[in-house]
DNA sequence: GAACTCACG
DNA sequence: ACGTACGTGAGTTCC
C-alpha cells in the first residue's frame, strides 16, 4: 500500500512559478491552484497510491521557499497573488476529500517526516512529493521522495530511493543533514561553516563520514590549515546548523494512513469551486459535469469478492478486464480471478456462452481476439454506460467510475480489482441509465453498435498504395515549384509553414494590411489570405502551397504510413469521445478525407473495393435540417420537405418572398448559409461575414427566416430555456449533454453554451439516427447479402463494399434501411451510389 | 504542450 | 457593450 504526501507549500510554489498568471473574472488569481492540481494528477498517475494527503506550513508559503526560487519577496514574505490562492487551494483539497495536515510550531517538513515514520510503522510505502531537496534526508526503505523539477513549459519529477540518492550523493540520505551543517543553506537561514561550500563539504563527508567525524579528525593532515581554521571558528555554528537542518519527525498530529485513503470527491463542492475558478476543462476532466443535479452518492456500493484459482464453467455471467500490462481479471458472483499474460495461453479460457461485462467493449473485443480467447456476447459496457450518462468527460478509466459510482479507490493497472469493480458497477450504472431515461438508448443503440463498429474496424478498407505514392510525388514537385515562386516574391527563403515567419513577411516586410490577429500575432489563415489574394501575387501562391502541403503530409504520406500488409487501412472509430453522440475516427481519421477541392478529391480515387467488388456510398439528404423540422414541429419547413422540394430553394422562396422558380442562384446560396447557420445558433454578424452582405441585411434575412419558420423560432428559445432549467439538453432518443455554462455570468461563456444547447439536440439526434441505421444495415446485409460489408461511417454517410453483381440491390437495401431507421414527421431520404472507388461512388 | 492551420460532416 | 457558427483529428512550429 502506498501513500502520497505532498509538501503543499513547496508544490504550490513550484506551480505558481511554473505557469503564466491567470485570473478569473472576479480578479482572483487561479494559476497556482491549476498548476498544483496538474502536479497532483501527474503524481497520482505515476505512483498510483492508495492514499493521498497534503502537508502545509501553517503560515503559508514561507520566505525561504520564495528565496529558494530566486524570487525577490516583498516585505510580507510572499507575493499577494500566491497568498490569495492558499485558502482556495485548501478548499479545493477539502472538496476532493484529501486530508490536510499542518501543525502549530512545526514545519511542513516535520509533519511530512512524522507521516513517513507512521507509514513505515504500519508497513505502508510513503512517497513525498516536493520541490525541496531538504526532504531527501527522510528517505529510507519505506519513504521515497518524488522531486518536482519545473522547467519552462514542463514539469517533471524524479523518484529518489535510497539507491538513487546514494548514486547521486555518494552517501546515505541521513548524511544530508551533516552536509548542510557544513555547507549551510542561505535560503533556509542555515549558516553552516563560513567558507565551506558544497564541494568541500562533500569531500569532508566522504573522508570522515559525518559532522562528528570531521571534528574528531580536525588534526588530520589532509585538512589544510586554512580550512581547519574555518572549521574551528564556526564549530558552534556547524552544530547549530545541524539542529536546524534536522527534520524532527515527532509532530503531534493524529494520523494513520487509513485516514488518507482516496475517497470520492465531494462532487457538488468541487464542481462549485471549479466553476468559481473557471476551470471549465477540469470540470470535464474530473467528471463533474452535471454534479449539480446529482444526489449524493452513498459511501460504497462495492462488494469485495474472494480470490479464486479458477472460474467454474457453470458461471453464466462475468466481468472481464484486460489491464494495460496484458493481465486479465475475471469477476463473477462469487469470486475474482487474475491471469497474468504468461498464464493466459495455458488457461484454456473460453468465454463463449457467457454474458460478458466489459469496459470499452469494442477495444476489449479486439484484445480478446488477439489473445485467442473465444467470446460471444457482451451484455454491458461500463465505459459506454458512463459515457452515455455524461458524454463530456475526457476519458472513462475504471478508477474514475469506481470513485464516482462506487465510492471506492481502484488501481487501473490491477486487473483483479478492476474486474471486481466492473462487476459492482454494472447494476449501479444500469440503474442510473434507467433513472435518466437512457435504458433503451443504451440497450438498443449504443451497445449493439459496438459489435458493428468492431467488425468495421476489423474489415478496413482497401487502398491503392501505388497510386497514392504517385500522387504524393506529383505533390512534391508542385510544392517545390510553388516554394520557388513564393521565394521569388519574398526575396528571401523562410519557413512557409511557420505562421510567425509568414506573418512577419506579409504584414511587416510587404506591408499588407493585417486582417485579423491571433493571441500570439498576425492571423494568416485561409480566410485572411482569401481577403488579401488580390493585393499581392504571393498570396495565391501561399494558398496553393498550404493546400498542397496539407494533401501531401496528412493524406498522401499520412495514409501511406497506415497501410497494412494486406493493402487495407483500418481506422478506430471512437465511440466514447464526442459530446454530441457522434462517432469520431482516429489513426487514421477516415472521416475527413478531402472532397471539397478537385485536387483533394483525387485522394478518394485511391480508396477502392476488394477485387470484384464495388463501393456503395449512401448518404442522408439534409438530415440535420429534417431533424430540426421534426423537433421544432415546424409545419412550414416540414411541408417543404414533404413536397420533395430543394430545401435551400424553398427557404430562399420563403425568405425573399418570391416563387420558387424565380429564386436566383445567389438567393439560394444565401438561404443555404442561413439554413446552416441556424443549426449552429449563428449571429447576424457571422452570417454577414459568411455571405458577404451587410450586418443589416443579414439581420433582415434571419428575421424573415424566423418569421416564416415560426416553429424554429419557438424551438430556439424553448430548447435553451429548458436546458437552463434542467441543466442538460437532450436528443430525440434521450441522449443527454450537461451544459452548466448556461448559468455563467460571463456573456461569452453563456452565449457559447446557448449555441451548444441549441445545436446538440440536432447534431445528436442525427448521430443517433445513423447509429440506428448502421445496426439495421449490418443486420440486413448479414441476412440478405452476407458478402456485403459495412466499412465506414462519415456522420451522414455509410460506405459498404459488395460484389459488383449485387450493387444495385445492396444500394437499394442500404438506402431503405437508412430511411426507415427513424420515423420523423418529415421523410428521411438517403441516396446510394456505387463505383470502383470512393470517388466514383459519391 | 499550446497554438495555429486545415481536412471533414 | 460584449464577440461573434456546432462537432471532430492530425500535422507543423515554437517555447
Amino acid at each position: 500500500m502506498k501513500l502520497l504526501i505532498l509538501d503543499g507549500n513547496s508544490v504550490i510554489n513550484r506551480a505558481y512559478f511554473g505557469v503564466k498568471p491567470l485570473t478569473n473574472r472576479e480578479g482572483l488569481y487561479t494559476h497556482a491552484i491549476y498548476g498544483f492540481l496538474n502536479i497532483l494528477e501527474r503524481m497520482e498517475k505515476e505512483e498510483q497510491p492508495e492514499a493521498v494527503c497534503v502537508a502545509f506550513d501553517l503560515h503559508g508559503p514561507t520566505f525561504r521557499h520564495l528565496r529558494y526560487e530566486g524570487y525577490k519577496a516583498n516585505r510580507h514574505g510572499m507575493p499577494e497573488e500566491l497568498a490569495q490562492q492558499m485558502p482556495v487551494m485548501k478548499d479545493v483539497l477539502r472538496a476532493m476529500n484529501i486530508p490536510i495536515y499542518e501543525c502549530q510550531g512545526w514545519e511542513a517538513d516535520d509533519v511530512i517526516g512524522t507521516v513517513g515514520r507512521i507509514c513505515a510503522r504500519e508497513d505502508w510505502e510513503c512517497v513525498i512529493v516536493t520541490g525541496d531537496r531538504d526532504s531527501l534526508q527522510l528517505i529510507d526503505d519505506h519513504v521515497h521522495v518524488k522531486l518536482v523539477i519545473s522547467k519552462p513549459g514542463q514539469t517533471t519529477a524524479a523518484l529518489y530511493t535510497e539507491q538513487t540518492f546514494r548514486e547521486e550523493y555518494g552517501f546515505e540520505p541521513k548524511k544530508l543533514i551533516d552536509l548542510k551543517a557544513l555547507m549551510g543553506d542561505s535560503s533556509d537561514n542555515i549558516p553552516g561553516v563560513a567558507g565551506v561550500g558544497p564541494k568541500t563539504a562533500k569531500e569532508l563527508l566522504a573522508k570522515f563520514g559525518s559532522l562528528d567525524g570531521v571534528y574528531e579528525h580536525l588534526e588530520d593532515p589532509s585538512i589544510r590549515p586554512k580550512l581547519r581554521e574555518k572549521l574551528e571558528k564556526d564549530k558552534e555554528n556547524a552544530y547549530l546548523s545541524y539542529e536546524l537542518a534536522t527534520i524532527r519527525p515527532e509532530a503531534p498530529i493524529a494520523f494513520t494512513p487509513k485516514d488518507a485513503v482516496i475517497r470520492p470527491y465531494n462532487r457538488l463542492e468541487l464542481y462549485k469551486l471549479f466553476q468559481k475558478l473557471e476551470f471549465v476543462r477540469l470540470i470535464d476532466k474530473y467528471g463533474l459535469r452535471g454534479a449539480e443535479q446529482e444526489q449524493p452518492q452513498p459511501v460504497s456500493k462495492a462488494r469485495v469478492l474472494p480470490r479464486q484459482e479458477t472460474m467454474p464453467e457453470t458461471v453464466s455471467r462475468c466481468a472481464a478486464y484486460l489491464a494495460e500490462d496484458g493481465s486479465l481479471g475475471l469477476a463473477w458472483s462469487e469470486g475474482v480471478l487474475v491471469l497474468t499474460p504468461m498464464e493466459i495461453p495455458g488457461a484454456g479460457l473460453c468465454l463463449k456462452e457467457k454474458e460478458l461485462i466489459l469496459h470499452d467493449s469494442k477495444t476489449a473485443m479486439h484484445r480478446l481476439d488477439d489473445l485467442g480467447i473465444a467470446f460471444d456476447r457482451c451484455v454491458f459496457d461500463t465505459a459506454l454506460a458512463a459515457y452515455d450518462l455524461n458524454p463530456s468527460q475526457s476519458d472513462y478509466p475504471v478508477s474514475k467510475l469506481a470513485t464516482n459510482f462506487l465510492g471506492i479507490s481502484v488501481d487501473d493497472r490491477d486487473a483483479g480489482s478492476c474486474a471486481q469493480a466492473l462487476w459492482n458497477l454494472f447494476p449501479v450504472l444500469e440503474q442510473q441509465l434507467k433513472a435518466d431515461g437512457m435504458q433503451r438508448l443504451y440497450q438498443e443503440m449504443e451497445l449493439p453498435l459496438c459489435t458493428v463498429l468492431y467488425r468495421m474496424e476489423n474489415r478496413g478498407i482497401s487502398i491503392h498504395r501505388g497510386q497514392l505514392e504517385q500522387f504524393g510525388e506529383m505533390l512534391s514537385q508542385r510544392i517545390q515549384s510553388c516554394e520557388e515562386l513564393i521565394f521569388s516574391y519574398s526575396q528571401e527563403r523562410f519557413n512557409i509553414n511557420s505562421t510567425k515567419q509568414l506573418g512577419d513577411l506579409l504584414f511587416d516586410k510587404l506591408h499588407l494590411p493585417p486582417v485579423k490577429k491571433t493571441k500570439t500575432g498576425y492571423s494568416t489563415n485561409a480566410e485572411v489570405l482569401e481577403k488579401l489574394k488580390d493585393k499581392h501575387p504571393i498570396i495565391p501562391a501561399i494558398m496553393d502551397y498550404r493546400m498542397l502541403t496539407k494533401l501531401k503530409s496528412t493524406y498522401a504520406d499520412g495514409l501511406i504510413k497506415q497501410i497494412q500488409k494486406d493493402g487495407r487501412i483500418r481506422t478506430t472509430f471512437q465511440n466514447l469521445v464526442t459530446a454530441t453522440g457522434r462517432l469520431s475516427s482516429t489513426e487514421p481519421n477516415l472521416q475527413n478525407i478531402p472532397v471539397r477541392t478537385d485536387l483533394g478529391a483525387e485522394i478518394r480515387k485511391m480508396f477502392v473495393p476488394s477485387p470484384g467488388n464495388v463501393l456503395v456510398d449512401a448518404d442522408y439528404s439534409q438530415i440535420e435540417l429534417r431533424v430540426l423540422a421534426h423537433i421544432a414541429r415546424d409545419q412550414v419547413m416540414a411541408d417543404a420537405f414533404r413536397s420533395g422540394a430543394d430545401i435551400h430553394t424553398a427557404t430562399a422562396a420563403q425568405v425573399f418572398d418570391v416563387p420558387a422558380e424565380q429564386v436566383t442562384p445567389l438567393q439560394r446560396r444565401h438561404a443555404k448559409a442561413v439554413n446552416f447557420g441556424i443549426v449552429y445558433g449563428m449571429s447576424e454578424f457571422s452570417l454577414a461575414e459568411d455571405i458577404g452582405v451587410s450586418r443589416y441585411e443579414a439581420k433582415a434575412y434571419i428575421e424573415s427566416y424566423l418569421n416564416n419558420y415560426r416553429g424554429v423560432r419557438t424551438y430556439m428559445k424553448e430548447v435553451v430555456e429548458q436546458a437552463r432549467t434542467i441543466g442538460y439538453t437532450q436528443t430525440l432518443y434521450g441522449r443527454r449533454r450537461y451544459i452548466p455554462e448556461l448559468k455563467s455570468s460571463n456573456f461569452n461563456v453563456r452565449s457559447g453554451a446557448e449555441r451548444i444547447a441549441l445545436n446538440t439536440p440536432i447534431q445528436g439526434t442525427a448521430a443517433d439516427i445513423i447509429k440506428l441505421a448502421m445496426i439495421r444495415v449490418e443486420k440486413a446485409l448479414e441476412q440478405a447479402f452476407p458478402q456485403a460489408k459495412l466499412l465506414l461511417q462519415v456522420h451522414d454517410e455509410l460506405i459498404v463494399e459488395c460484389p459488383e453483381a449485387m450493387a444495385q440491390e445492396v444500394a437499394a437495401l442500404i438506402s431503405r434501411e437508412m430511411e426507415q431507421a427513424a420515423d420523423l414527421s418529415v421523410p428521411l431520404t438517403a441516396e446510394a451510389k456505387w463505383g470502383k472507388s470512393w470517388y466514383e461512388a459519391k
